[in-house]
DNA sequence: ATAGTAATGTTATAATATTACGTTTTGGCA
DNA sequence: TGCCAAAACGTAATATTATAACATTACTAT
């Protein structure tokens, strides 16, 4: 994400806790804007990494801590698939996405089509289940990644 | 699952291998059938204790091998959110399948909604992304522990 | 029988995540 | 202000999940 991009969505990001009445302290900062600066998903341990840029001694409670607080404020996601986080590009709104993770580049497109996340829903309903939390990880190449291997 | 079913299922995926020249050797096969009996997900690990049933010292290479082979086959799921994994019920075809898992039992139930697999995909084409393996877990509270939870 | 491949054995280690407990910081309020 | 309780953070240890690397054995096809 480009530098102009970033200040808005951290903007907004202190905005929506202050609202919440909850700290986007330092640390919770950082980790945010090391996610959004990021082309790419980040470990934990990518993150542990880049924390010592501003912390002396970081250890993983330190970088788990604000991912904990950070994927319940929506600010972030967590990729299950490839147990790696990203910071969310309009955290304004509880959403439902649904990620897009290229096998080849490792780049992530975050989409949030409504329909399917009420039909998933609908299909848990239908049998009694009640979604809290959806997870929806399409594995496989995207635009550029199958371009690439078609000229091959 | 009750030994009938797994008899049943066990047979398929013989039958299965030995149409697609792959071998279904003794330690694949218990795999499958402890994933298979329970009523869970099991981790690797439980599988590795469980292995030792069946062999006198059993190294994780075993059971990831073991769990390997039966992804590729189709004859097991991985769940991505909670790094498990379950006998599939159904693997007589290829499939992109849903899982419901309950947060409070732990039980998982498969799904297999052909539209929603479809949408999916489609989602996904219609900005370049070539879908090879969809992941999709619905984390929630199943139809038994909703009820429980309402009587409190 | 034997060469080539697939499967397994074995040891070690990497990568991801949590527990437990002590200390510091913060914000509310007497 | 000064004190309290809750939240956040520091730190060490450990748990859990997964893979690497290399040796050995077993199977299959000629």
């Amino acid at each position: 994400m480009n530098k102009k991009d970033l200040k808005k969505v951290m903007q907004l990001a202190e905005s929506l806790c202050e609202q919440r009445g909850v700290r986007l302290t330092s640390q919770r900062k950082a980790v945010l804007e090391f996610l959004l600066e990021s082309e790419k998903p980040l470990s934990a341990y990518d993150l542990l990494d880049q924390m010592r840029e501003v912390l002396k001694n970081p250890a993983p409670p330190t970088v788990y801590r604000a991912l904990d607080f950070l994927l319940e404020q929506g600010l972030a996601h967590k990729l299950e698939s490839i147990s790696a986080y990203v910071g969310c590009v309009h955290p304004d709104h509880p959403h439902a996405s649904q990620f897009l993770i290229c096998a080849d580049c490792g780049e992530v497109a975050e989409m949030e089509d409504k329909m399917i996340a009420k039909s998933l829903e609908n299909a848990g309903k239908a049998i009694g289940f009640n979604t809290i939390h959806p997870v929806v990880e399409l594995m496989g190449t995207c635009a550029d990644c199958s371009a690439k291997k078609d000229s091959n």
